[in-house]
DNA sequence: CTAGGGTTAG
């Protein structure tokens, strides 16, 4: 028993764990060893020699399976590609229910979170009860987690709720889960909670969680804040932890401060550390630091790989390095990343800014892969700002044909036809959003003032202050005039649906914020919007006039990149 | 006839 333990122990790939199956079966010993057989079950159902159909061949062998053999197989198809199957063995196995045991259950839950099965984990989470798992502390995480994956935030609170004993990994579950789950601010007031009202210590994955909603809500005091508490904890001794402060400084406007972070960690960097490093660089404008990095990277022991190729292509990107960035993408091949559609995404973006837009529509035209929607938005983006009629109706005639219902498409070709003053045009284009029903995406931005978050969405009036803040909003706009600022309404698509306001136009969010800004932080002082849309032309020239007239520092992170108004300029130099 | 299950950065 000994010996073929150790045996076992040796078996690494799957050809030498079939010749120890054969061994056993030609010896007539198989069916005598079911622990054995469990291992061995478990060798080909789990990573990394996994190759299910194998597993199942198997296990089909068993003439009375145990609860251990079918787990070994719904925890292998729950971590393969297929999670899926785990759920249909689960339910075959629930047929014969004594078998189940709470471990089947946790495996079973954790396919439905990977594949996004709510419904599946609804009837889990209600045979657990019947089963009489309802206590086992373990099986109510992975339950308030996968719920917190599938999209339900709601059911992930209230498995919360309901637990008598919590111990830190359910609030960890249910933070990581709001930061997640695009709901920061609930996920740092649970932080906080925790902390302050229960007295629990924050682990390193509490922190992970806290300070991924600081980097969505660019909430730089509260992550200073939960940055000191990891030094102090030594919780620094996590790279995973320290990448996640190298994000937030960079998200929260500071990429010195990140920079600062990955100079001096004290872990070992990995593949991720440096791909936040250089996104951290792109979205600064900072091209040349990513590039650097980027080759300091390829002369150190980690490899780059698609990721950070992403990142060094967006630096070019953002900082107009066109030709960097296409060298940088023709040697991806050479270097064994096959280019994704992001890759090609990020090209066409940089060729069409560049006004490169045959070369951009040749690219496209080039991919191995089906173009998605995002590409076509990119390429009619750039005929927009070069005002290419013939390549921005090729473009949309592709997005139409892909069932497009963005709002933005819409606009651009309309702003095309517009800049050209065809107004026909401009009119088709509007019934055609009508009859398709379009849909905007709303608008917001979040400015962090003494700690605390306030968030704005276009046409806002549910700020306490908000009658001071359109008054405010008014005396820029009329000082900035003087300035010679005019409104560039043709670019603006008006009355889109009836019920828009008119207000959601003059008064957009990150103007809002940025007067808010203005009304309550000290002369001086640099002033932090986060957007979660792309800043708009008009938004940018006003906020650059704000940034002289009122000799402020402001800072816009938009979904792509920061912007940094100093002067009455920007540090994207108007090319974003 | 053992242990194996929960939270985790780009």
């Amino acid at each position: 028993m000994a010996s073929l333990d150790s045996l076992l122990q040796k078996c690494t790939s799957l050809t030498s764990i079939k010749q120890l199956q054969a061994h056993l079966l030609t010896s007539g010993k198989f069916q005598f060893y079911p622990s054995l057989t469990t291992i061995l079950l478990e060798r080909c159902a789990l990573s990394p020699v996994a190759n299910l159909p194998y597993a199942t061949a198997l296990f089909r062998h068993l003439q009375n399976p145990s609860t251990n053999q079918w787990n070994a197989v719904v925890r292998g198809l729950a971590q393969s590609l297929q999670p899926t199957q785990a759920i249909a063995w689960y339910k075959t196995m629930s047929q014969a229910s004594q078998k189940i045991d709470a471990l089947t259950c946790s495996f079973a839950l954790k396919a439905c979170a990977r594949a996004l099965a709510f419904s599946e984990a609804m009837q889990i989470h209600s045979q657990i009860v019947q089963f009489g798992f309802g206590a086992d502390v373990l099986l109510r995480t992975t339950l308030l987690d996968v719920y917190a994956k599938v999209g339900d935030l709601g059911f992930a609170q209230k498995v919360f709720d309901e637990m008598g004993q919590r111990d830190i990994a359910c609030w960890n579950a249910l933070i990581s889960g709001l930061a997640q789950g695009n709901r920061p601010t609930e996920a740092i007031a649970l932080f906080q909670r925790m902390s302050e009202e229960e007295g629990l210590k924050p682990n390193e994955v509490t922190v992970l969680g806290a300070l991924s909603a600081c980097s969505q809500l660019g909430a730089l005091k509260r992550g200073e804040k939960i940055h000191a508490y990891i030094m102090d904890e030594k919780l620094d001794m996590h790279v995973i932890v320290c990448n996640a402060v190298i994000d937030m400084y960079a998200k929260c406007g500071f990429e010195d401060k990140a920079y600062w972070v990955f100079e001096n960690m004290k872990c070992g960097k990995n593949l991720i550390t440096w791909n936040t490093m250089i996104m951290a660089f792109a979205m600064h404008g900072n091209g040349d630091k990513a590039l650097e990095l980027f080759g300091q990277m390829d002369k150190s022991e980690v490899c780059p790989d698609a990721v950070s190729y992403l990142a060094a292509l967006c630096a070019c990107n953002h900082a107009g390095l066109v030709a960097d960035g296409v060298r940088l993408f023709n040697s991806m091949a050479g270097h064994g990343v096959a280019p994704n559609v992001k890759h090609y995404g990020t090209v066409v973006d940089l060729l069409g800014r560049a006004g490169r837009i045959q070369e951009a529509y040749e690219i496209i035209n080039s991919m191995p892969m089906f173009p998605d929607v995002v590409l076509w938005q990119t390429l009619l983006g750039a005929s927009k700002t070069y005002r290419n009629v013939e390549m921005a109706e090729l473009a949309s005639r592709k997005l139409i044909e892909l069932g497009s219902k963005g709002c933005g498409d819409f606009v651009l070709l309309s702003n095309v036809y517009a800049a050209h003053e065809r107004w026909d045009d401009v009119g088709r284009v509007r019934e055609a959003m009508k009859k398709r029903d379009v849909k905007k995406i709303p608008g917001f931005g979040y400015i962090e003032v003494e700690g605390v978050i306030h968030k704005f969405v276009n046409g806002d009036q549910s700020h306490t202050n908000w009658r001071e803040i359109y008054a405010k909003l008014d005396e820029i706009m009329f000082r900035i005039k003087a300035y010679g600022y005019a409104a560039k309404t043709n670019n603006v698509l008006h009355d889109i649906g009836e019920e828009e306001k008119e207000n959601a136009l003059s008064y957009p969010c990150e103007k809002l914020a940025v007067a808010f800004g203005l009304i309550s932080t000290n002369e001086g002082t640099p002033i932090q919007v986060i957007k979660n849309l792309r800043i708009c032309e008009d938004c940018h020239v006003v906020i650059k006039l704000i940034s002289k007239v009122y000799n402020r520092e402001i800072i816009v992170r938009d979904r792509a990149r920061f912007h940094r108004f100093k002067e009455g300029l920007c540090s994207c130099r108007d090319y974003w």
